[in-house]
DNA sequence: GTATTCGGTGGGCAATCTGCTCAGCCACGG
DNA sequence: CCGTGGCTGAGCAGATTGCCCACCGAATAC
C-alpha cells in the first residue's frame, strides 16, 4: 500500500515511456530485473496500477466536444439512472456527488449540435429531474497522475 | 482518422487485455501480424491512441477522496490561474468551461479534512474569485472508452 | 484496358526479451 | 542468533519483436 521512492520512479518511468519492457526499465532505474518485476507485480496486485490500457482520444474518434452535466435525480431512482446512463456510449464517466445536483457525468459528442442529441438521450429518462450542462472549451491540464505519484513517493 | 471495424476490435482487445503483444493480438483478431503492427502504428500516429501509460489509482496511493471544484476567475487572470493550478499535484485535471463558473477541476485528497487543505491551496490565489466544491461519493461509471470505440467503429 | 498503388498475407531471420529458477547477501525483528 | 523478506546477478528455454521480402486482390489513375 505504501509507495516508496523506487515505486515512484518506476511509475513515472512507465508513464513517460510506456513501451519499455521490464529489462530496459531495470537498466534505467539501476536495479536488477527481478526487482522491477517484483515491484510491478506488487503494484498491480495492490491496485496502485490498474492496468496499461490504451489511452484513446475521443476527439480523434470523431467526438471533439466534451461536456460535464450535473443531474438532479428523483428520490430513489439512483440505481435506474445509473443503469440508464451506463447504456449511453457518450457517457464516459459518472459520479454521484454532494452538493447541488446528485450526479455529474462527462459527455462527449460529435459537435455542439450533436451534444443536444446526447443530452436529450441522457435526460430522456424518468428519474432525472433536471440537468445543467457545461461545455468544455480548453483542457489546460489533461488528466495527469505523475505529480501525485512523485508527491506520494516522496513523503515516505 | 476514420476507425474501421478492425481498428475497433483491436482497440477493444487492447483495452481488455493490455499485456498481449502484437503477435497474440493478430491471432485473436484472425489477421496477419503485419496488419496489426501497421494498424497500431497508424492509430498511434493518428493520435487515436495516445499511449499506454499505466493507470494509477489515486486511492491506492493514499488519496481516496475525489472532488470537483468549479472556479470563478477574475477577468484576465486565466493564464495565471492555469499556471497556479498546474503546480498543485492534487489537481488531476483542469478544464475551462462555459456556464456558471469559468473552470472546473478534479481534485484528490487524503481525507475529507485534507481536502480542506487542498482547496485552500487551490483557491489561495489572487485570480480566483469564488469556488464551489462537490465531493464524489461513488463512481458508478469509471472512465471508459470501449462503448464509444465500438460505436465509432460500427458507423463506418 | 492496363498500370500503379495500397493494404493485407505468409514466411523468414537475428536479436531481444520474458518467465522462471537458484544461490548468495544484507538488514530487520523476534 | 536465527528466520524472513527484499534485492542481486546469473542462467536457460521459449516466445516475441522489428524488419525484410514476394505475392496478391481491389481500387484508382491514366
Amino acid at each position: 500500500m505504501a509507495i516508496d521512492h523506487l515505486d515512484g520512479r518506476l511509475i513515472v518511468l512507465l508513464a513517460r515511456e510506456p513501451r519499455i519492457g521490464v529489462l530496459e526499465a531495470s537498466r534505467r532505474l539501476g536495479v536488477a530485473r527481478g526487482t522491477v518485476q517484483a515491484r510491478m507485480d506488487r503494484l498491480q496486485s495492490n491496485g496502485v496500477i490498474r492496468g496499461f490500457g490504451p489511452e484513446v482520444d475521443p476527439a480523434a474518434l470523431g467526438y471533439p466536444v466534451t461536456a460535464f452535466a450535473t443531474l438532479e435525480i428523483k428520490q430513489g431512482q439512483g440505481a435506474d439512472v445509473r443503469a440508464h446512463l451506463a447504456t449511453v456510449a457518450e457517457v464516459l464517466e459518472l459520479h454521484t456527488i454532494t452538493g447541488h445536483g446528485d450526479m455529474q457525468c462527462r459527455l462527449v459528442a460529435r459537435s455542439n449540435a450533436d451534444l443536444q442529441r446526447v443530452i436529450d438521450r441522457v435526460v430522456g429518462f424518468d428519474g432525472i429531474v433536471r440537468a445543467s450542462t457545461a461545455i468544455v472549451m480548453e483542457n489546460p491540464v489533461p488528466l495527469r497522475i505523475i505529480p501525485l505519484v512523485e508527491q506520494a513517493s516522496e513523503d515516505t
